[in-house]
RNA sequence: CGGGGUGUGGCGAAGCUUGGUAUCGCGCUUGGUUCGGGACCAAGAGGCCGCGGGUUCGAAUCCCGCCACUCCGACCA
């Protein structure tokens, strides 16, 4: 109940977590290949899973005034190129349609990598005014980038996400848009996926091509390796003035709006399953999953007894639970190994009590597993053999990028944020001896 | 993109060295028995042996190319 035993044999993950995670899954059913490299079949659990993430998202986006809409899937290559740092980072990764029916296109369409440049050029059409202002819009699609390496969840080629992007009309209020956002992916990951984050900034080397700050939700998954769970951006007026968007103030002035995005995709699968998985298999806090409590009849074939479980069912589905029913003719042995029992008094709220605390549990599994293996560090020594097999590790930085690339070298991690919440852990950067200015995670990224 | 491993019914494997009718277990279907602790009997269905080319009388097996999966790097939100 309210976990999803397989038995069909899976790698144990303590031996190999890379095969662990493949077989969960294809062997509970999320994922299945298709004949092209990085590009995924979500079947019907997976998909009901990203189905909760955007039931859930979507309503809280909506409830602070974001609006859906939808453009569309291909970008002309001359409208991409028109932010220079944002194409020099998507370009190597951008798929290209070039042929319409038999002809030759005039001009090559990139299947969109994400939607910065659409949503400018329709922001210029429709922001005149202040009274314009803010657009709060959001859109769920796909998007494509052609990756070398793929993976179920981790790394797909083509990826379901969602992706906000809104314009302001002061920098204070995009940038508190920014953190708003930020902050709405932190609680839902902690309150609804039961999965601790570590909420910060990108270092300039992570960030975001073409942004002026990107924050990011870092996580801890099972092998003590990051995965970035969300991420927002903040633009200032750079594609504004790139794309020539502009709007009378209240001062009767032309003035350029501030922007941001905001993204979280099919990603976050991966990382629930990364977080509460285990030997048995595919582990989904109750908030989260599909099927919370499956009723096993026992029996059947006794009078009476399939009527009960029926009842039972509609009377947790009525108390607001997503129950379903084994009504298959497996024998008892196998039924009672996927049972729990609770007497039928107060079943609802009994079943609710569980689910509550399955749900707190998880959450209290995974932050302790982040505190555990997360240390402070004095040099890149410890670092590198703090973090050989994952963790992450808190050292000071002086703000360099050159140290950041000989973290990289000699310790072989990255820097995973800058935290919001900063401890003074030493007066200078282990790396290079220079006054440090921040304290940064490092560790090993998904 | 570089290096290693892999690809045989839905799943897991054997067969490949040494070319000669496609095998096993699980699962599936049907019938029957059983059924309060992961059942059993019987009958049956299901395979372009990843794809393409070559060698050969004959290729799952040998040779070449490609595709995909997977691991390690590089790259990358």
């Amino acid at each position: 109940m309210a976990k999803d035993k397989k038995v069909e044999q899976i790698t144990d993950m303590d031996v190999d977590f890379a095969q662990w995670f493949t077989d969960v899954c294809t062997k509970a059913e999320l994922i299945d290949y298709s004949s092209i490299k990085g590009m995924y079949i979500m079947r019907p659990y997976g998909y009901a899973i990203w189905e909760n993430i955007q039931h859930i998202l979507d309503a809280e986006f909506k409830a602070l005034g974001h609006e859906n809409v939808y453009l569309p899937m291909l970008i002309p290559e001359s409208l991409l190129q028109k932010e220079k740092d944002h194409v020099e980072g998507f370009a190597p990764e951008c798929a290209w349609v070039t042929y319409g029916g038999s002809d030759k296109l005039e001009e090559r369409y990139c299947i969109r990598p994400t939607s910065e440049t659409l949503f400018c050029e329709h922001y210029k059409n429709v922001i005149h005014s202040w009274r314009d202002l803010p657009k709060l819009y959001n859109q769920w699609c796909s998007v494509l980038r052609w990756e070398k390496t793929s993976r179920p969840f981790l790394r797909h080629r083509e990826f379901l996400w969602q992706e906000g992007h809104t314009m302001h009309e002061s920098e204070e209020e995009a940038r508190a848009e920014t953190q708003r956002m930020l902050n709405v992916y932190a609680d839902f990951m902690e309150n609804t996926l039961a999965m601790p984050v570590i909420r910060g900034r990108k270092t300039d080397k992570e960030k975001f091509n073409g942004a002026e700050e990107t924050y990011t939700v870092e996580c801890m998954m099972h092998d003590h390796k990051a995965l970035q769970g969300g991420t927002s951006h903040y633009f200032g007026d750079g594609f504004a003035k790139a794309f020539d968007i502009t709007y009378t103030g209240k001062d009767n002035q032309l003035h350029h709006p501030y922007q941001t995005s905001w993204g979280v995709s099919v990603r976050m699968i991966g990382g629930i399953i990364m977080t509460h998985g285990d030997n048995s298999g595919l582990v989904l806090p109750p908030k989260i999953a599909p099927t919370q409590v499956i009723v096993v009849p026992v029996a059947m074939h006794k009078e009476g007894v399939r009527e009960a479980a029926e009842k039972l069912l509609e009377t947790l589905k009525n108390a607001g639970i997503r129950a379903g029913i084994d009504l298959s003719d497996q024998s008892m042995g196998w039924k009672a190994a996927q049972k729990l029992t609770l007497p039928l008094e107060n079943i609802a709220d009994s079943v609710k009590a569980l689910l509550d605390e399955v749900q707190k549990e998880l959450y209290a599994k995974a932050l302790k597993n982040l505190q555990d293996n997360t240390f402070d560090a004095h040099s890149v020594e410890e670092v590198r053999d703090g973090c050989a097999n994952g963790g992450f590790a808190r050292m000071m930085w002086c703000g360099d990028e050159a140290c950041e690339v000989k973290m990289k070298e000699q310790a072989g991690v990255t820097s995973r944020c800058i935290p919001f919440e900063q401890q003074h852990i030493g007066d200078v950067c282990p790396v290079c001896g220079k006054p440090a200015k921040h304290m940064v995670i490092w560790g090993i990224a998904y």
